[in-house]
DNA sequence: TATAAAATACGAAATCATTCGTAGATAAAT
DNA sequence: ATTTATCTACGAATGATTTCGTATTTTATA
């Protein structure tokens, strides 16, 4: 049914994946360089957290060269959509409706944002059908 | 401009919120029953957390009885709220739009929620201003 | 009244995530 | 060729969360 199943990354980590679906294949040296565009990190705790997540799964590595080379594992969405259900479950019990009213309630979304999601309700509309 | 600042709930912390949510004021044995309903937990587990909440400021408790009795302390909705701005942060950098359009493309929604929404966008459309 | 049951308090183990220091190897620079 | 810089590997400290055992007190029961 579905691929096999890696752990969901901790929130160290996906500050890392962010990067790497941002920035492509990165050394340690990149990653640990935009890290510190957002906050003071060491570079050894950002290699760290690297091989850990090569050991989980999260990420590939190219070792063939001294400096090796790191690469997200799974592409962006599948992974959020992964966190995004664990999340649902855990603080809205599952009650996606819910947290879409939450989420338009409070926040800023774009008009093109908008126009997509209004356009997917059209879509999902029985009168429509 | 807004009220003493809480931490955010653990997830253990957040199961136990939602059976107060759910239940109202609850004696730690009410609590641990429901806890027990979904997982084994001993019972001292949940007055241990529970405690901790209190300390925290998650719940409010009653100790005038030797059995006392706990409270949540802010509202689900706040809460929720609280915890959605974070997860939309780290998981999504902050672009709801996307988080929606992930929600609505793969999980189940009611109609009573997806006419509630449809009317939350409505009255958003800036053709109808 | 003596015993049993049930409650709170609290210490502490176990696990996980994060962080960094040090050692050793390799490459670059002088 | 030395020295310096840069890299990986890895152990380990730290802190947070979760879990439970034990001690103590209080209430209920026999």
């Amino acid at each position: 049914m579905h691929s096999t199943t890696f752990p969901l990354p901790t929130d160290g980590e996906l500050e890392i994946l962010q990067i790497l679906w941002d920035k492509g294949p990165s050394t340690v040296r990149a990653v640990n360089d935009e890290m510190n565009k957002l906050r003071a990190v060491g570079y050894t705790t950002t290699l760290k957290l690297l091989q850990i997540m090569d050991s989980k799964g999260l990420v590939s590595r190219d070792s063939s060269q001294k400096i090796h080379v790191y690469m997200y594992a799974l592409p962006q969405e599948q992974t959020r959509k992964a966190l995004l259900d664990r999340f649902l479950e855990n603080a809205f019990q599952g009650a996606a409706g819910e947290m879409v009213l939450q989420l338009l309630g409070g926040h800023r979304t774009t008009e093109d944002e908008l126009s997509k999601i209004r356009q997917l309700l059209a879509d999902r509309d029985p009168k429509k059908q």
